[in-house]
DNA sequence: TGGATGATCGCA
DNA sequence: GCGATCATCCAG
């Protein structure tokens, strides 16, 4: 099954738990890869100062506050992109950062992008993962339902995922809130 | 444990 | 404009 808007039009830490064990499939030139979703974390909104949305909307969290369904990526300590989705009603703040994946297709891509061996972690971590995948800003703000050589979607596992929470990684405000979702 | 490396954003 | 900061990663 297909995960679109409606899925992630939720309390972001009720969709966090549940993207657990998707598998997310990214399309590009080079082919396709995909990967089963293993750590994930949840940003909100001005309860959440950890959240690029703490303050309100900016050009870059803008996204965030817009409709659900869509991705978020962005650049970070001017080496790595990071990889969210985001969630909640149009005009409500909130994303899932995307933090490892257990690689499924498209290994020899991956590899040859990280120019590491095919064995190993090639999706652990979000700058990893995007590396891995191919994400760059051309993605930002892009639709799961998107169609064309360039794309990227979901499809969720039928099972319940059993998972492990715990408070986030690299993040100096609100770092208590448990909102790091890992699979069992 | 700290350096890479550049975009972002609050504040001036 | 300016500068502190940053949802990271890896070499040493």
């Amino acid at each position: 099954m297909m995960l679109t808007a409606e899925f992630f039009n939720r309390p972001t830490l009720q969709v966090a738990p549940d993207l657990l064990g998707a598998t997310l499939f990214v399309g590009t030139a080079a082919g396709l890869c995909s990967g089963r979703i293993i750590e994930v974390e949840a940003y909100l909104g001005a309860e959440d100062r950890a959240s690029h949305a703490a303050n309100g909307p900016t050009p870059r969290s803008e996204v965030m506050f817009g409709p659900p369904g869509r991705t978020y990526v962005y650049f970070i300590y001017g080496v790595h992109h990071c990889l969210n989705f985001v969630t909640e009603a149009e005009g409500v703040a909130g994303a899932i950062l995307i933090r490892a994946l257990e690689p499924l297709q498209g290994l020899d891509i991956m590899a040859a992008r990280r120019k590491m061996a095919i064995k190993g972690k090639l999706c652990h971590g979000p700058g990893n993962l995007c590396r891995a995948l191919g994400l760059d800003r051309s993605w930002n703000n892009r639709s799961l339902t998107d169609q064309g050589p360039q794309k990227i979607y979901l499809i969720k596992s039928s099972e319940k995922p059993k998972f492990r929470q715990s408070t986030r990684v690299g993040i100096k405000k609100s770092k208590d809130l448990p909102y790091r979702f890992l699979l069992d």
